[in-house]
DNA sequence: GTCCCCGCTATTGTATACATAACGAATACA
DNA sequence: TGTATTCGTTATGTATACAATAGCGGGGAC
């Protein structure tokens, strides 16, 4: 783009487009089974047809996007089993990840991070009941507790398996606790999500790997049961405009 | 490439060259932590850069090459515990699938061509001891029984990141039974598998999803009990160039 | 009136040219 | 003699031009 020499060059245009791109489906305004248009997304993202092919290769291997056997790219579309599958995928993933934790080893020092962000959970959800900006917070505070759970597991593969399958917004187990704020149910949800987090850092600590994973693919269960809720009442289903992405039953 | 017009048309270039550098690395041409030149693979692949980079940024997702920070690929090493954790890893998500196929229920029908599988395994495993062209037989009717199993649990997501998780070759449980065809265990150690392969249909058609999940799993943690023995004896190693990946200790 | 065929257009797949950044070598200075 | 700096070369990242194919619309024939 000569005529626009001011671009950001600080990161690549393959990354800004896969990112924009990523974003624009997440957002909903490209709709599941709609083909993405490479010059559209050429003109929305700013990046030149090259860069904006890679992210479209990217987004494919991400499970976002599929390839249509004619050419080209479409969001894909997926139904409501297909998320609860995501969700105790993961959580199955999660369970491996704490099992190796557990049986492994892992030092008082590396756990003190996941204390951490026990405690802050611990101190949001005093708040009954909890406020959005509190919801927010949890959300943040959730995926980084189950990022660093995962770490511990040091196995590179397994690490790469579980951000692969927490690459579908929803495959989130905390999405849909979120999901449920409105609802009276919410704040014993979130409870017992902690406490099952609390468990599983003592299971880890007194390496009982069984217990470990037995716990992480509970709370995995109990996502799936907080799904099935939040669909069937749609509650702040605006909260999560990732669910755009799921195919109503007339599709 | 004009003056090449013979190209073969009828499949895409960037599959040509995706296809063309997966086998240099597991044939290992190309060796772990090398520097991937894209010229140099223009030249061996016969396709032009832009299909060669969208080849190399889909190995980068399947996990066979890693992003170098100042620009590039490079072949990924892999430890011996990065394998063995992917083959528990397999295990798991394909437990996950039997429990999945168990729970859901499946028809007789559907079960036939795992009983094929089975039954032509078992008419392979009655030479004492088997010959090169069984194992090789045995490989590919493994691989299949696995893939068909895979297919029952009728979830798009698992069966996704089971293919993903299968993308790297020495994942499959089944290479490393085969890398023992010359030891004295080899026999007994596929006859313990196909009996998992039994129990695990069984367990399907009984609808016993935790009894179908476990015995996967156990059958994963036979093949790293495997892969340690086959390290240890540098058998058949020949078998697998994949191993190929494996960094040794002194890198 | 309907169906089929031909041609046009639009979009993807491929190739290549250009810009830029990184790596290395060589020279100069300390 | 060693180190640092600069210049040159090479390879990657990006942009764009070209080619081929698929989809669609119009026109003609039965």
């Amino acid at each position: 783009m000569k005529a626009v020499p001011e671009v950001d060059r600080s990161v690549s245009q393959t990354v800004k487009a896969q990112l924009a791109l990523r974003d624009q489906i997440l957002a909903g305004s490209l709709r599941p089974g709609e083909r993405i248009s490479e010059l559209q997304a050429v003109e929305t993202t700013g990046a030149s047809r090259t860069p904006v092919r890679m992210a479209l290769v990217r987004l494919e291997e991400e499970g976002l996007l599929e390839a249509i056997p004619s050419g080209g790219f479409m969001v894909k579309a997926f139904s409501e089993r297909d998320i609860s599958d995501s969700i105790e995928l993961r959580g199955t993933l999660e369970g491996l990840a704490a099992r190796f934790a557990a049986e492994r080893g892992v030092s008082a020092r590396e756990l003190e991070p996941l204390k951490e962000c026990l405690a802050a959970i611990d101190e949001l959800l005093r708040q009954v009941p909890i406020s959005i900006e509190a919801f927010s917070s949890y959300v943040t505070l959730n995926a980084r507790f189950h990022a660093l759970l995962t770490e511990l597991s040091r196995s590179p593969p397994l690490i790469r398996q579980i951000d692969r399958a927490s690459a579908l917004p929803f495959a989130s187990p905390s999405g849909f606790v979120m999901a449920q704020s409105a609802l009276p149910e919410a704040q014993q949800i979130l409870i017992i999500g902690q406490e099952h987090h609390r468990v599983v850092i003592d299971a880890i600590e007194n390496r009982e790997g069984a217990r470990a994973e037995a716990i992480m693919r509970e709370h995995a269960r109990l996502a799936v049961r907080n799904l099935r809720l939040a669909l069937r009442n749609r509650t702040h289903l605006d909260l999560l405009p990732a669910l755009a992405l799921i195919k109503t039953a007339t599709d």
